[in-house]
DNA sequence: AATGAATGAGCTTTCATTCAT
DNA sequence: GATGAATGAAAGCTCATTCAT
């Protein structure tokens, strides 16, 4: 009654699959335009839910930014958490995995990845600030699974710090493009990855 | 087109300073906002160039964009073609020198190189007809110039293609960090790109 | 009306508890915006009745306000009507016991006499004929009410009329600032009703 | 260029006959409805001045209220400022001078009257801190000119400042039942003005 | 009877574009 | 050529009203 209850619990307490049309709709159009140049009316279109109920359930904008943002990163998270990392794995398998949970991701939100990659590039300062701790909090997980693996190998390397930026920058861009074509293909999309780490992985070995 | 003078011939009997306030406020603009989010008002406070000018030189936000993307680019093939290539340089000292040229450009357009960057990756349908031939084009000549350079070592890789890929992503995205800070610096975006180019030459080597 | 049942003889058949909780939020804001800027939300916030209960009960806001008008000014008659008049009555004294009669309202309904005089106020075509009736019968019944009064001392004066509408203006003026404050006070109001009341008796007598 | 300039002296830039249109559109939907529930669509209707143009001189229903209400409040002071009053007029007489002015607003700001009458009531926080400086000033302005008045008569009362209220008080109620009518009449209005202030008057003498 | 999810028209505000000067 | 006033469609958001449960 009136208080008590949180916007986002009244939102949690809808039919599970019309939860998931408005968060697609939602990452979706955040994922590809950002923040600032996504629309509401698109994602009236794009999941069929009418402008009056986002507004309903999310304050505004903004507010709605931030919840389906903490919730991608939150999902997202579980899913790094789910991989049994085994101590001092090889740190390229490891990035594999990584890129391989992204995209089982893909089945219940098909835009999350592009997501996940659009909100750590987000500065638009109305929304920056309420970010800020689940994007630094999903960062450090993965972050920490991967330091898991055995660096030994890179070590050997002095500017290998300089080499995984690349191997990030890269996988960044490869997942940006896949998502340029028409329908994203996981397979096309995991090829591609695994074909790129081999490629840094032979000239480290 | 069909008229005795065209948009762009009109546009060339301006004032050169004037040109580039408006060049440079466009670019400026575009590269930070992509064609869609750019915003003629902002364009207008950035430049000191009142509203109606810009449209009379330029039918519409979409035709100005077409402009100012094909002078960008072919500004940029003309700072290329400068640049008296060896045949059979190395690969990665020739790469380094097209980031060096992308800074020599940035004394009369500040912006440019990011602009480049993101006129590869606009998509929107508005204007991605109008802007694919010189987009194409100043692909094309880059190809070309670094096609000069001796790939014998690199083709001791059979994945030496991927490598050059990752480079490239690479170098994008420290392009984009460099924009991020407040002031761009030539001297530390050169350094960045140095220490990246060799730690993949060196792997290489 | 039409139906077996009229849309009043269903509210009624709510507990008591219930009518006066949503009568009581009707007549707050009704009274403190007027119809057209009073919110459903709002009287939903401070009733604690859900939304779709006030529309189960009242087909639209306008029938609604019809009905809360109609109940309040009923109310008020009732209240009038207790008082029984000595024929030939002093009018200032007799037009003090009315505002004393108001503040005996204020136990059950805090907001109606304030809601009252707006309803006087108001004039948005889509509900002033719905509430023409009883408010004319209300100002007939209160004319009727003063009537009773001795005017012998009033006609003294060639104005009298003139002086009785200044008195008017001034207690429903006294009223509203009543309502500016936190929490309206009845002893202060009577007071000041009173002085001015005073005020104007001493110079007639 | 750029800044240098404020809003209101863009605004005043416009032509005359323009810039009271829609000062007139502004002043008749606020004096009717208030800040809060003055439509900007309506003062595009009833000013023939399209949406565009009021953010464009005003940057928002905030400011643009603002800047009207200044504006009135200026334009009546200076209108009060006219008057020569001599000193120990008589205060019935000038009271009645005071309402002249206000008819004399008419021929230029038909709804100034209300509209400063609404002014006075406003108590939307969005904007009462903005008008609190000139609001003051007005009444500060009327207060002085009244108080040049001979107050020996009055002062034979206790109650005299009761007797001002509900005289101010009938003056206000009187106006705002002139703009009731479909056309408001300068004549009715003063000749109901003169026989309130007359029967007073007489009172007191 | 009772709830609150759901809708779309309407509101304030922005922005590409036009036009008179 | 140059300005910026002027416009209206569309954006984010509110609100009376409907409807499934």
């Amino acid at each position: 009654m009136g208080e008590g209850q949180s916007m986002n619990e009244k939102f949690y307490s809808l039919k599970k699959e019309k939860q998931d049309k408005m968060l697609n709709g939602a990452m979706q159009i955040f994922a590809l335009y950002g923040y600032r140049h996504a629309s509401t009316d698109e994602m009236v279109r794009v999941s069929g839910v009418s402008k009056g109920l986002w507004f309903h359930y999310f304050e505004s904008k903004a507010g709605l930014y931030a919840f389906v943002a903490s919730y991608g990163l939150k999902y997202a998270m579980i899913e790094l958490s789910m991989r049994t990392v085994r101590q001092g794995a090889d740190y390229f398998a490891l990035r594999y995995e990584v890129e391989e949970g992204k995209m089982r991701m893909l089945d219940k939100y098909p835009y999350l990845p592009l997501f996940l990659d659009s909100i750590a590039r987000e500065d638009d300062e109305e929304v920056v600030e309420m970010i800020k701790e689940p994007r630094e909090k999903y960062a450090e997980q993965l972050q920490q699974l991967l330091l898991q693996a055995d660096y030994a190998p890179l070590k050997a390397h002095d500017d290998y710090l300089l080499l995984i930026d690349m191997l990030n920058y890269t996988l960044e861009a490869l997942l940006a493009n896949g998502y340029r074509s028409p329908v994203f293909s996981k397979e096309r999309y995991l090829t591609e990855v695994q074909k790129h780490i081999q490629a840094l992985k032979k000239l480290i070995a």
